[in-house]
DNA sequence: TGTACATCAGTGAACGCGCGTTCACTGATGTAC
DNA sequence: TGTACATCAGTGAACGCGCGTTCACTGATGTAC
């Protein structure tokens, strides 16, 4: 594909070329010269762009945060049909985000930007987050008020496991020699945990 | 303190430095000639003592599971007083740990060292995690046949949910807005996932 | 106890490299008249 | 429709920096006799 002197979408050719870098050698990896090359452009020309190396990381982030929080949105489903298997599907696109956006997954939890330094970031972040609060909540209507953790609470157990089997069990990492596909893992690991909330029959 | 022209113990004094490096900017800003001169020593000197950079972080790494599996040995305590609080009593450690030990922790998840690459390593790791396999193990003998879930998925769910707590719940990562200590949050994430596996009565 | 010598653990200078960033520039595009 | 000109998005060269690694070296230590 041929261009000329002006690019046309430089801005989101490289975002992208950040992303396959990031996926490829994680955020530490990547350099802004790596992407500019990729997005065949001279270093320099990010900066028309971005205010440098770190920004082009934001933004990756940030449009990762983005999707993030509507695929989550469309999993939950507004509760339906239950509010129960409508949580379990929030796990599942979880897990499921984590594989399909293998440069964002990363940019968003391990690229070590700070929410202080990128307050949009934090906002965006807030709404992913927000939708699994919701989920939580709704599930927790159904538990007796005397044995019902603060629906906060239940959101951050999922988001740990879930965050868990990501890092330890995908892409080769620590636990990868685990003889049980991530995803299975993580759908035994919510289904038991919450048995343990009381939401599902004890020996179904 | 003064020394002459010999260290005396210049290897653990750069594995020392190298631990401080680390948890202060990661394994990915740790950098060799930064751990020299923080030995008091010439970059070049690392180099008696280490194949190299990465020779020096799989060592910081393999002390960390050294300390790791000693550590969840302790804690749990030859499965006594029960299979189950011996349980809880490994996971409590693990978080521990983390808190501890802020550089080897991230060695040991973070630095992308591949067990291929430096088999020492996957031999203590290993050891570490025959820990957590061999506590779970003992936990299902208490589960009726039927409804058992494989030992080693139980140990990695648990390992999930802890790593996952590390990791997004402490030191100023992205879910450390959580109104709960990473603490208490694993605690209680524990005690569900125990009573959904039928451990704990459902109603205490 | 004293001396010769091998071994060992450091030094210091140098290397090539790729990085992020800056700057003056130039080619392309769009707008006013 | 044509021309002048402002604006914009790139270039290319240069910078200073710190990195990991190498090499010939030298100072300190330990051992044999």
């Amino acid at each position: 594909m041929k261009r000329g002197y002006h690019h046309g979408n430089l801005r989101q050719a490289l975002v992208e070329a950040a992303l396959a870098l990031i996926s490829e050698k994680g955020p530490q990896g990547f350099t802004l010269s790596e992407a500019a090359k990729l997005a065949e452009v001279t270093p320099a020309a990010v900066y028309r762009h971005f205010a440098g190396r770190e920004d082009l990381i934001a933004e990756v982030a940030r449009q990762g945060y983005d999707i993030f929080a509507a695929l989550m949105e469309y999993a939950y489903n507004d509760g339906k049909p239950s509010a129960l298997a409508a949580f379990e599907a929030t796990g599942r696109a979880y897990l499921a985000f984590a594989r399909k956006y293998p440069g964002h997954y990363p940019a968003m939890f391990e690229s070590g930007l700070t929410f202080n330094a990128h307050p949009e970031l934090a906002l965006v972040a807030g709404k992913a987050r927000a939708v699994l609060e919701r989920a939580a909540e709704k599930l927790s209507d159904h538990l007796p008020a005397d044995r019902r953790p603060p629906p906060t609470m239940v959101s951050n157990h999922v988001w740990a496991m879930s965050h868990g089997v990501v890092e330890l069990f995908t892409r080769g990492n620590p636990g990868a020699k685990s003889p049980f596909p991530p995803e299975d893992l993580l759908e035994a690991g919510i289904g038991i945990y919450l048995r343990g909330l009381g939401l599902i029959a004890p020996d179904r």
